[in-house]
DNA sequence: GCGACAG
DNA sequence: ATCTTGTCGC
């Protein structure tokens, strides 16, 4: 359990989140060192961002490791926005593993636009973290995914919000400190 | 000036 | 993200 005292802006979600996340790495680093994992699945995004370093490459680089970026909505940057032409191309995408690229105005691919199941029209925003091409990333994100969001992702939200329950409910302990996960 | 814009 | 009722489908 931790306790976030910065406020949520888009455009700066690492600046509230990325500490814990790396201290959660770290202590897996401690604790189980043979755990160490190949690659991490960032719920946010990485060069697809207003200056072109999301949470999902704050957190690679300072843990050196390989991260992808899973938005579940899109973030409105240089010029990439849901307007209709947007939802055409989500129309698009018939099946699982079917994309198409999100282009910058700049000309830029900052990222791809998933359909990671085929029951979900809504598809996944996926840019690189850091060191892994956006290719790989997509096809890693695919590869786990049974429902929308991806496996790792999915239990991580779930067990983490199982246990805020069972910290709030049963045990009575002491006086509490702080929230979230 | 207001709204939209990862979680 | 969170709140919140019912509803649809496997």
């Amino acid at each position: 359990m931790v306790a976030v005292s910065a406020p949520y802006v888009a455009g700066f979600l690492a600046f509230r989140e990325v500490p814990f996340l790396v201290e959660s790495v770290q202590r897996l680093e401690q604790e189980k060192p043979e755990l160490r994992p190949q690659v991490l699945l960032v719920d946010g995004n990485g060069l697809l961002h207003q200056r072109g370093f999301g949470v999902a490459c704050h957190l690679g680089v300072l843990t050196d490791l390989p991260c992808v970026g899973v938005a579940k909505n899109l973030l409105h940057v240089d010029g990439l926005v849901k307007d209709e032409l947007h939802k055409e191309q989500i129309r698009s995408l018939q099946k699982k593993g079917d994309t198409f690229p999100l282009t910058g105005t700049s000309g830029a691919v900052l990222g791809m636009a998933l359909r990671s199941c085929n029951n979900s029209y809504k598809p996944l925003y996926i840019s690189v973290g850091h060191r892994i091409c956006l290719e790989t990333a997509v096809r890693l994100v695919k590869s786990c995914c049974k429902y929308r969001i991806p496996e790792p992702i999915r239990q991580a939200d779930i067990r983490s919000r199982a246990y805020i329950q069972k910290q709030m409910c049963s045990p009575p302990a002491v006086a509490p400190s702080g929230l979230k996960r």
